[in-house]
DNA sequence: CTCGCTTAAAGTGTCGACAATTATTAACTA
DNA sequence: TAGTTAATAATTGTCGACACTTTAAGCGAG
């Protein structure tokens, strides 16, 4: 789910070469090959990746716009520098956003969409059972849910913001800050919740429910990098 | 306020060249003077403006990231084509993100912030009293109203999503639909109300309103579609 | 006359080189 | 020796040219 051929084009494989480029680099940059505040070079990458400065340049660009990398005039680009505040600022974003989602999808979800969320839960729950599945869960499993969700909201501007330039962030700080919670067995536990209130077709109750696991989420994050 | 130099930098005037392209073409999109889903053609707008065709396609990877062209391998790009289904979506995400920006904006904003926004909100009502504000009370003061609210909100994520992306598409949508409401006086009381929340900080309160606000709104819009 | 193929034109993608700016080093003075 | 300035190197910004793709026009067969 999270390794799309390209941006958003529902073509085949990326196309152009700058395409192709943009990807790579932002699964380096996210994967942590490219240290978060390093600077990007373009001669160096240009010549690492045996492309032209043109089309590189026009990868950053687009790293830029999800906010992976940061350019100042005449300095170049940096990786940016993940912060503490920054992630609760995500988290806070992501409460607004992913709140609004659960409420759409509760309303415009299809039967079988809502059947194969249900699905993937069950697989979940096996997972959590099995003991081995929790560092899974919590990497590309909770992730995957959500984006399941934020698809079923059925709008296209939720689903840019959140799945193209949010959701890539916030695998960088999983990567990099390491973030296997042991909250798994809880999240999961909400995650029913919120997929009941999706099958019962109720707006206000999927908002409030995603709203809490959100806030819970984040305020485990805040223990965690706390303590460390 | 709405037309600060450059994208978000703190730099005087946009210095690199490929900036300024980027914000005159914004303009010139958003304000309607290219028209929405015309083709950019790349060498005749080069010529135009005088610029090499690797500058102005910076600039258009720039306007394609704020989602006010859209670009296809080896097609081009194209000014987007507004609809009645999008505005719809983009109410709904203001509603998601702006509630959630006077939350925060009930917790974090300073005394002369919240002194400014409610001198800034008188003036408005001066103008109402006078009864020819009327259309710009609806096309720049309701935004400067809500810009600084979502500033107060401190949380940079939040004002980039806002300030940087949607804004400039929503002002786009009210140029080029003739976008006046007549429920500028409606609107003042609902922000005198919101204003009362945030300073007596009070985050649940403040968000409420501003959904509530943002909701009237939208079924304004609605409302003055459908007959048109 | 229409449909399909071939071919020419225009447009986009990519590249390497030059110009302008910033960073680095070296020399020089106090 | 420390600080300042000048010269040099490296990096970014900008440009024009070439290669590939798409579109259009022209042509011929049915």
């Amino acid at each position: 789910m999270q390794n799309r051929p390209s941006s958003n084009t529902t073509d085949p494989v990326s196309i152009t070469l700058a395409d192709r480029l943009f990807d790579t680099l932002q699964r380096a940059i996210v994967e942590g090959e490219i240290a978060p505040g390093s600077k990007i070079s373009e001669p160096e990458l240009a010549r690492q990746y045996s492309v032209s400065r043109g089309s590189l340049r026009e990868a950053i660009g687009r790293l830029e716009a999800r906010k992976l990398v940061e350019r100042k005039p005449n300095l170049g680009a940096r990786v940016v520098t993940l912060s503490y505040e920054q992630l609760i600022e995500i988290y806070q974003v992501r409460e607004a956003l992913e709140g609004m989602a659960a409420r759409l999808a509760a309303q415009n979800m299809s039967e079988t969409e809502i059947e194969e969320l249900q699905t993937l839960l069950e697989e979940h729950g096996h997972e959590i059972e099995e003991q081995h599945g929790q560092a899974y869960f919590q990497k590309q499993g909770d992730l995957d849910f959500h984006y399941r969700i934020v698809q079923g909201s059925k709008n296209h501007q939720l689903i840019g913001l959140l799945c193209d330039d949010l959701y890539h962030l916030l695998r960088m700080y999983r990567y990099q800050f390491g973030m296997r919670s042991k909250r798994s067995q809880q999240a999961y536990e909400e995650h029913h919740y919120l997929i009941n209130a999706i099958a019962a077709k109720d707006p206000e109750m999927a908002e409030l429910l995603m709203r809490q696991h959100i806030r819970s989420s984040r305020r485990n994050v805040e223990r965690m990098l706390l303590e460390s």
